[in-house]
DNA sequence: AATACTTTCGGGTACGTACCCGAAAAAATT
DNA sequence: AATTTTTTCGGGTACGTACCCGAAAGTATT
C-alpha cells in the first residue's frame, strides 16, 4: 500500500561508500573497526559516517550477521521449600522461544538460595564464558555487587529482577518496589487489627545476606505504622532455617512469649509454613499476610488461613528482563531504568483470576 | 565468533517450499492470503505451516517489505495554560527518530483540552486514514471510549498514556497510578499539618469529563485520610475556567469562606496558578502540593511557594508507548498490560536532578 | 481444434548489512 | 629490476522474506 521509496530515502553503507568513493566492504571494515584500511581512507569514511550521523539498520544487520548473542540467566533453583522460581523460569523460556530466531541464546544457571557458595560458583561459570548479557536475581548483595562490577568491567549489560541493588549501573531493574510492598502489607493488616495489638514479622531465610531484601519489606511495613502513628507492637523473629521443624520451633517459642499476637506478616513466600503452624497449633484466627502465588500458599488462602498474598508477576519480570536485554543489544533502544511491577493483592476471592 | 548454522537450523519459507514441492513465491502467497493458489496446494502448504509451527522472521520480513506502519498520536496541544504536553511530544519524537528507519511513521494530532469537539474532530481525522496503531491520551472518557471501540472494530491496537480507562482492551496503559499518586499527595501533606486542620483540594479543568481523571487523584487523596482516620477537613473547589482571573476569583471566595485552610492539593499542573494567588494574596505560608515538572511550577518550587510536585516521567510515558506499539506490530512480542511509572516527588532540593 | 482468456506457479531481484575470497597496489626484500 | 611480502581494497554472495514479471497449465470460447 505504502511505498517506502517514495517517502524516506534511507541512507546506509551504500551511500557512505559512494560518497567516500570506496566499496561497501571498506565502509564495513571501518564500521566494525576491522583492520585492513589505510589510515587516510579510514579517516575519510569516519568523517562521513559522523557527518551523516549514520545509524545502522539493525534489522539488516542482525539478518546478515551470524553472531549469536548469548545471555545468561542466574536465578535460584526451584527447591522443595519454594517453587517460586518456577515462574521466572517460565518467563525466561517464553522470552527465549520468542527471540531465539533472532540470534539470541539463553543459558540458565541456577543457584541454591541457601548457599552463597553456589551463587559464586555460578557467577564464575558465567564469566568464564563469552557472554553478551546477564539477567540476575541479586539475592546475595555483596556477591551480586561483585559480580556486577566484573560484568561492568567486561562491558556486559546486566538486568536485576525480583530485588534491586540500586546504583549498580544495571541496565535496569524489573521487579517489585520492596519497600512499598511492605508498606502495603501493613496497610492491609491495619484493617484487621486495632491499636495496641501485637503483630509479628517473620523473616525466613538461611543466608543472612539474602535477608537484606526481606528487611526492605520489613522497613516498609514498619514505616507504615510510624507514618500513621499507630501504636502497634511489632514483634520480630528471624528464622535461619527453612525446614518446617525449625520454623515450627521458632514460632512456638515466639507465640509462647507473645500469646497475644494477632497478625503475622511473613516477608517472603514461606508464609505457608507459618500457616501450617497456625493451623496445627489450633490457634484462634490470626491475620496472615505473605508473598507469592504458590500452590501451597493458595491452598491456605482457600482455607482462609492466609488472608492476603502479595504478588508481583514473577513470570513477567523475567520475561521483560530478557526482552529488555534483547532490546538493548539488538535495537540499541533505550530501556527505562526501573520497571516496577504492579503490587497485586491476592485474596480468596480473586486468586483464580490471577496471571503471573 | 559464533556460527549460527552450527547451532540452530532455522526453518523458513524455503523449507516449507521444499516440503510442499512448490516455489517460495507460492508459499509466500499462502502466508499472505493472496490469490493465485490452487485450493489443493493451498491446503497442503497451510498444513505444513501448521505442522512445523512456522514463525516468520520479522527481521527479514520488515527488511524486505515496503509496507510502512503508520501510527497516530493523539494528545493535547501545548497551551499557554500549561506546557505539560511538551514532554510527551518529545517522547514521541524521540521514539520516532529511533524507529523510523524500520518503517514506522508517526502522525501527531493535537486537541484542545478545553474542547471535546476538537478531540472528536481529531479522532475522526485519524480514523479516516489507514492507521496501524494509536497512542492516545484519553482525556475525555466517553469520547475516548467511543474512539477505542471504533479502533477495536478496525483491529487497530491502541495504547493509553497519562490516564487510563480500564477494561477498554487497550494494548496497554503507560502512566501513573492516579489513585496512588493522590494517596501519596495526602501522605506528604500529612507531614505538614496537624489533625483538625483544613486542607483544600482544587480541581481546575474546563471540560467536566476531563475532570474524571482528576477525581481519581482526589479519591486517592481522600482515601489516605480515611485509611488513617485523620480528622482532616477537606474543602473542595472545582474551577471550570483555566484563565488566571477566574481561578483567582474562585480561590478568593474559598479562602474568604475558609480562612483557616492550611494546605492545598491541586490535582493537576495548574498548581502554579494557585501558587500565584497565594503569593499575591500575601497569605501566611501554606503547604502546596501539585503536579508536573513545568517551568512555572519549578519557579514556585524554588521560591518555596510550592512544596512538592508529583511527576511521572511524561516524556518516557510517550516514548514507551510508541515503542510498545512498535514491539507489538513488528515483533509480535507480548506487551505488559500496565506499565505504571514511578511516582516521583520533586522538591526544591532535588528538582535539578530530575529527568522526565 | 485453434484461439483467447484465466488461473496457477516459479525465477529472480531487492531490502541493508556481514563477511569471504581473491586481486590490485604498495612496501620490503632480494 | 625482479621478487616476495604485506597492506589495502572491491566483487560478490548470503541472510529470510516480499513481490514483480512472465511462463506454463488449465479452462472457456469460437
Amino acid at each position: 500500500m505504502n511505498n517506502k521509496s517514495e517517502e524516506t530515502y534511507t541512507i546506509g553503507v551504500k551511500e557512505i561508500a559512494r560518497r567516500a568513493n570506496v566499496s561497501i566492504a571498506t565502509v564495513d571494515r571501518v564500521l566494525h573497526k576491522r583492520t585492513g584500511v589505510a589510515e587516510k581512507t579510514r579517516k575519510k569514511i569516519e568523517q562521513i559516517i559522523k557527518d551523516i550521523n549514520y545509524q545502522p539498520n539493525m534489522l539488516a544487520s542482525r539478518l546478515a550477521s551470524k553472531k549469536i548473542y548469548e545471555l545468561s540467566v542466574l536465578i535460584p533453583q526451584v527447591s522443595k521449600e519454594t517453587d517460586y522460581w518456577e515462574a521466572p523460569l517460565h518467563g525466561v523460556q517464553k522470552a527465549e522461544s520468542e527471540i531465539n530466531k533472532y540470534g539470541i541464546k539463553v543459558h540458565t544457571y541456577l543457584f541454591d538460595l541457601n548457599s552463597k557458595a553456589s551463587f559464586i560458583a555460578q557467577t564464575d561459570k558465567i564469566l568464564s564464558r563469552n557472554i553478551d548479557g546477564v539477567l540476575l536475581a541479586p539475592s546475595f548483595i555483596e556477591e551480586s555487587t561483585h559480580f556486577a562490577l566484573r560484568c561492568k568491567e567486561k562491558k556486559i549489560p546486566y538486568v536485576f529482577i525480583n530485588s534491586d541493588i540500586p546504583n549498580q549501573d544495571s541496565l535496569c531493574y524489573i521487579g517489585p518496589d520492596l519497600m512499598k510492598s511492605g508498606y502495603l502489607a501493613a496497610h492491609l493488616m491495619n484493617y484487621g487489627i486495632s491499636t495496641q495489638e501485637k503483630v509479628l514479622v517473620v523473616n525466613i531465610s538461611k543466608e543472612i545476606d539474602n535477608h537484606h531484601h526481606l528487611l526492605r519489606k520489613e522497613e516498609g511495613f514498619r514505616r507504615y505504622f510510624e507514618d500513621h502513628q499507630k501504636a502497634v507492637e511489632i514483634v520480630k523473629v528471624d528464622i535461619r532455617h527453612t525446614d518446617y521443624s525449625s520454623i515450627e520451633k521458632s514460632l512456638k517459642e515466639v507465640f509462647s512469649q507473645h500469646p497475644d499476637i494477632r497478625a503475622v506478616f511473613t516477608t517472603n513466600s514461606r508464609i505457608s509454613s507459618v500457616a501450617r503452624f497456625v493451623e496445627q497449633a489450633g490457634k484462634e484466627k490470626l491475620l496472615l499476610i505473605g508473598y507469592d502465588f504458590l500452590k501451597e500458599n493458595i491452598s491456605y488462602l482457600k482455607k482462609e488461613t492466609i488472608d492476603f498474598l502479595i504478588c508481583q508477576k514473577p513470570e513477567e519480570q523475567a520475561y521483560r528482563g530478557i526482552i529488555a536485554l534483547y532490546q538493548h543489544l539488538l535495537m540499541a533502544s533505550a530501556v527505562g531504568k526501573v520497571h516496577y511491577m504492579p503490587i497485586d493483592i491476592i485474596t480468596k476471592e480473586n486468586y483464580s483470576f490471577y496471571s503471573n
